[in-house]
DNA sequence: CTTTACAAATGACATTTGTCATCCGGGAGT
DNA sequence: ACTCCCGGATGACAAATGTCATTTGTAAAG
């Protein structure tokens, strides 16, 4: 519980959030290497990440996207929504620019992606730390690519239909008609210039909209 | 280039794969915290993986699953064949029983998770180089659970249809007709409990028979 | 030369999907 | 009050899908 009695004593505190125990410990590791980052708390899901940073009140929040419980995303939108003072920092696999779009309208500072060479990540941390934002490369050009254009509901039926679901169970499942699910189905469908539901939802996904 | 100048200088030398550069820089560093431990190389994909290992003899190899060029799964199997005296240990993401029997029958003598927490991978490494055996336990108990009921042509075609292609597409691509690629289907939804095919791709997919 | 076995195909049928035009019941405007 | 819009529901119809029983080659086993 005592703040490492390192040099100086002005090491920037981080929280990260992972829910791949090995990862978390690695990326964890990795950090503590650095003489001017300690990382303070670490979580395996959303809730105990969102739990941790408001207890440790860290200066950099490093969080994964898809978690158990509580996605990384959800977790940054709730900090902004209670003001603390913590930057976000996403780190993720997916170079999704629906992802993007959503981590930097909840706040976030950073997004990094799980593909770039590791000594980046401190380098993003201590620069998101100074008040810059740090976007991965890949992305920041093509970023603004083609906006959402699927409703709630469209988003809702077309995740559970591209498990498989069948139209009626989806319906019971959301308290519709199946009638009324077949019509969003088919209004997601030609939206995202597919033949079939297991093809929307496909593009979907690899879009970021789920 | 030198090695390690560290303690009595009989280190375990390991090198390690995994596509995702952020991943791979951290579990080094984890690694290297250890004294008894150094990574001689690391690599990025399963070509550079098979001549790294080639080049340096390490004594462990750790190996990510789903890398481009080649699979872990491949690369084991090639360390095999040429007999090298390296020790196999896959790290994944998947607690597929299938991939941790094609992963015994490659030879490899250690399978983990990325969900268990850090330390065990440099205990697993330590396992593994004194000759034993180290199996995740969520895997070890069920892993010889029930084998792939698939036939080889329902696998083609249930993959397909994974992806939304339609019935015609599917048997156009296969050089089938329409009829007998729904009979497989069919086969295969039935074998599997399913639903329908997506639900079926999907179950498939989990268990690691794709 | 049979028998058996299996991959592939056919045909027929019930069910599920995808599409569309239309209808209903509230708000929100003006 | 009276539109106009929107989420949701209906009904109808064509197309795709899932199921089965049956048939045809063909290759291995006897």
């Amino acid at each position: 519980m005592t703040p490492n009695p390192k040099s100086g004593r002005k090491t920037i505190q981080v929280v990260i959030a992972e829910d791949q125990g090995m990862v978390l410990g690695a990326l964890a590791a990795l950090l503590e290497m650095e003489g001017d980052i300690s990382v303070v708390a670490r979580a395996l899901d959303g809730r105990e990440a969102l739990d941790a940073v408001l207890a440790n009140k860290p200066d950099v929040f490093i969080t994964d996207i898809e978690m158990p419980k509580m996605t990384g995303l959800e977790v940054a939108a709730e900090l902004k929504r209670l003001r603390t003072g913590t930057r976000v920092v996403i780190v993720t696999t997916f170079a999704r620019s629906g992802y993007l779009r959503r981590a930097l309208e909840a706040g976030a500072s950073g997004y990094l992606l799980k593909d770039r060479p590791a000594e980046e990540l401190a380098d993003a941390v201590r620069r998101v730390h100074k008040g810059l934002r740090v976007i991965d490369p890949e992305l920041a050009t093509e970023a603004w690519g083609e906006l959402d254009p699927l409703t709630d509901r469209e988003r809702q039926v077309l995740r559970l239909a591209g498990d498989g679901k069948a139209s009626g169970d989806i319906a019971g499942e959301l308290g519709l008609s199946e009638g009324t699910v077949r019509n969003y189905l088919s209004e997601a469908i030609s939206k995202l210039g597919a033949g079939n539901r297991v093809e929307a939802a496909r593009i979907a996904r690899t879009k970021g909209w789920l």
